[in-house]
RNA sequence: GCGGGCGUGAUGGAAUGGUAGACAUACGGGACUUAAAAUCCCGAGGGUGUAGACCCGUGUGGGUUCGAGUCCCACCGCCCGCACCA
């Protein structure tokens, strides 16, 4: 008897199963299956044009998730969808003079595909796009919503301006003083914007990172950093007569009142109102207060600033010395935006103030004695000791720990008072801030209010949502295409029936993604969320993604589920159980004539004496270069619909799980996918002999 | 500076405190072939030895333990995040 065994040809087996899966609608998951439900999410991807390896790694992982639970007997919930708004759609509209809604529906189909053909166990039924008007519609709702509940604001203030991208960022969207994704140099601008109150959680939002427990130690530590509490003391200094100021006093942030005896000076910053009224009268603080601001937000990449100030002239009375004053100085180093914008310096126990003391000649006076240190003989080694002791040089301190000064002298101040107002005040402080969410763009979802003359800024009922973007927009001109409009932004007033003009700001298109793993329990439905429904799968079982998303869609997302608890449309305020954070696929770069080389016209061999690489047409000699993440600057991408077609998705998705831990980075090589390839092929035929067998 | 993580063959990496280096890649040798590819088999941490075997080996130095890659302490190096936050 004879009998062949066929290799495994991945070209004929994998479509043939996708097909079946499609057909049987094996993976479309029904809301009333009464069987113990697991939803499994990854972080949806942008459709910028083609998946690339970091998507088939990352969603791998979870369909395998998906896909054990499934055989368990568990009623798994894996969906898809596009995370559709943002700026490269209004490039690709600019450049190639596509429309961004075209470009992006496009780029969609094209991923499906991709995506189709990697065999994930997805609920395709699901799947929506941001930019769906059923989407924005019910994003608009939410803000409506929000905004009722005292959850939106809209002020003036300070913005991160973009001036590459015309647009205003957040916080989180500026990086060493650059914009996140121009890597413009970003300009502080005066506008009024919308916000997002996230502050109003802070508190929750960092004391609930402790039931985080299926989360990453680094993230949780992240969003705690983020968050930054700090307990402090609010305290006023008394202004020492004088004919530079009528301000009677002024007010200071800290987190060591315990050191108060050992304070010497007090600095504002730069950005102070009491500097500015200063600087009228003074020209030295004038011209410092101008070369701060010059040196602003691009000094920020430098290395770091040197400690300068200047001093204003006025005094402050020394709040536990009797008699003695101390000077106020304008410096550099104090942010107008934490605490109060002013700060009383202590030499000795902070190295910031130590050195701009040192520079200054102001006097260092040690009031913290370290464990097992003499009093008489201790001295500072020439930086400031911030590290555990006992107070001393401090009179009624003397003697207590750092703690219990702390709190005596919260008590003394807040006994006491100056200015007619209590003058200590203990208070918590957070570095988290509202969210500011307008964008001075067309490609996002638009935000549902207007501006009448007679009635003001006011919200667009319920009723006459969406307010749909419009299709024919050009962007012949700089700045927010929605403004450009023709007709768009002008509609009549639902109160009075007078002119009014439409908001023409768009939302971050973080706000997108901020919820969409709630859409995705009932995403037909005619609001937001069915409560009934979404709170049976929510909170996500698993959820997976690059770490890159540790603060910004991993806080506001926190933070929505919160603010959806709050207006009834979720009933839990965490939003991820379980967070996986998944390494980067790395790949070899190559280099000839200073100029990138993709993998793809590159021949490696190797020998015992090492690996040399060579071009494929010419055989000129190349240069192997470092491993980094796959890139198109660095050329060191693999594309995977070639890996696809040449090996299979299961040799991809294999080498993709069995070359490196899942929360390590992967090193894509061509020896490492032909060996995967090499090891299916084998499983494959002993399988095959098992069923001959059988 | 603060925080998180890592350090094991040529390489990616395995190892509930119990035979370190699974599995894979690369390399070398062999079988098959006219030849190559594919496939299959063998070798391989370093050292000494004809061999049986022995010694040394998980960044460095200590410690706990019958026993440490694993636990504890100190140090060195690398990666990542945040950072003038008072």
């Amino acid at each position: 008897m004879t009998r062949t065994i066929e290799r495994y040809n991945p070209r004929v087996e994998e479509p043939r199963w996708q097909k079946q899966w499609d057909e049987r609608q094996s993976f479309v998951v029904r809301n009333d299956d009464p069987r113990e439900r697991y939803y499994v999410l990854e972080m949806f991807p942008y459709p910028s044009g083609r998946i690339h390896m970091g998507h088939v790694r990352n969603y791998t992982m979870g369909d395998v998730l998906a896909r054990y639970k499934r055989a368990r007997g568990m009623n798994v919930l894996h969906p898809m969808g596009w995370d559709a708004f943002g700026l490269p759609a209004e490039n690709a509209a600019m450049q190639n003079k596509v429309p961004a809604k075209d470009w992006t529906y496009a780029n969609i189909a094209t991923m499906r595909k991709q995506l189709k053909s990697i065999g994930l166990a997805l609920d395709w039924s699901r799947e929506f796009a941001t930019c769906d008007v059923e989407y924005y519609e019910q994003q608009q709702k939410l803000f409506l919503d929000f905004l009722e509940a005292g959850l939106v604001t809209r002020k003036k203030s300070k913005v991160n301006w973009d001036p590459v991208d015309m647009t205003v960022l957040a916080n989180e969207q500026v990086i060493d003083g650059r914009g996140w994704r121009s890597g413009a140099v970003v300009e502080q601008r005066e506008l009024t914007q919308w916000f997002l109150k996230v502050s109003d959680y802070s508190e929750d939002l960092l004391s609930a990172l402790d039931t985080l427990d299926r989360w990453p130690d680094k993230v949780r530590t992240m969003q705690r950093n983020w968050i930054g509490k700090s307990e402090g003391l609010r305290l006023l200094f008394e202004v020492a007569p004088n004919d530079k100021t009528r301000a009677a006093s002024i007010e200071v942030f800290t987190t060591r009142p315990d050191t108060i005896f050992g304070a010497s000076f007090i600095a504002l910053s730069a950005d102070h109102p009491l500097a500015a009224e200063i600087a009228a009268g003074n020209t030295e603080v004038a011209n410092f207060i101008a070369e701060a601001h010059r040196h602003g937000t691009a000094a920020e990449t430098l290395e770091k600033l040197e400690k300068l100030g200047v001093p204003t002239g006025i005094y402050v009375k020394h709040p536990v010395k009797d008699g003695e004053t101390l000077p106020v100085y304008v410096a550099n180093f104090v942010l107008m935006d934490y605490g109060t914008g002013a700060i009383f310096g202590c030499p000795a126990h902070d190295q910031r103030d130590f050195e701009f003391a040192s520079r200054y000649g102001l006097p260092i006076i040690p009031v913290v004695l370290p464990p097992d240190a003499d009093p008489v003989t201790f001295a500072l080694d020439g930086e400031a000791y911030s590290g555990p002791g006992r107070i001393y040089n401090s009179g009624f301190l003397d003697g207590l720990s750092i703690e219990d000064a702390k709190k005596k002298i919260a008590a003394y101040f807040g006994s006491r008072a100056v200015d007619n107002r209590q003058q200590g005040t203990i208070e918590v402080n957070y570095r988290l801030r509202d969210w500011g969410i307008s964008r001075q763009r067309y490609w996002g979802c638009p935000i549902p209010v207007i501006h009448c003359e007679t009635c003001g800024t006011i919200p667009v009922p319920k009723k006459d949502l969406p307010v749909k973007l419009p299709d024919d927009v050009t962007f012949d001109k700089p700045g927010n295409a929605l403004d450009h409009h023709p007709t768009w932004k002008h509609t009549t007033c639902h109160q009075c029936g007078g002119p009014a003009t439409r908001e023409t700001d768009t939302m971050d298109t973080f706000v997108d993604s901020s919820w969409y793993f709630a859409r995705f329990t009932d995403p037909k439905a005619d609001d937001p969320t069915v409560p009934g429904v979404a709170n049976n799968w929510l909170p996500v079982d698993q959820y997976i993604g690059g770490v890159e998303h540790a603060i910004l869609h991993l806080l506001y997302s926190r933070f929505f589920t919160r603010a959806m608890h709050k207006t009834g449309h979720l009933g839990m305020d965490e939003p991820f159980k379980g967070l996986f954070t998944q390494g980067m696929v790395v790949h070899e770069t190559y280099r000839a004539d200073g100029e990138w080389i993709s993998p793809a016209e590159v021949e490696i061999s190797a020998s015992e004496a090492g690996r040399t690489a060579k071009r494929r047409d010419t055989g000129a000699p190349i240069e192997i270069g470092s491993i980094e993440k796959m890139s198109k600057s660095k050329k060191n991408v693999v594309d995977p619909d070639e890996i696809v077609a040449t090996y299979g998705a299961d040799t991809a998705r294999w080498f993709m799980l069995s070359d490196s831990p899942p929360e390590r980075d992967v090193q894509w090589t061509e020896a490492g996918i032909e060996g995967a390839s090499r090891f299916l092929q084998r499983v494959w035929k002993i399988v095959q002999e098992c069923k001959f067998l059988a």
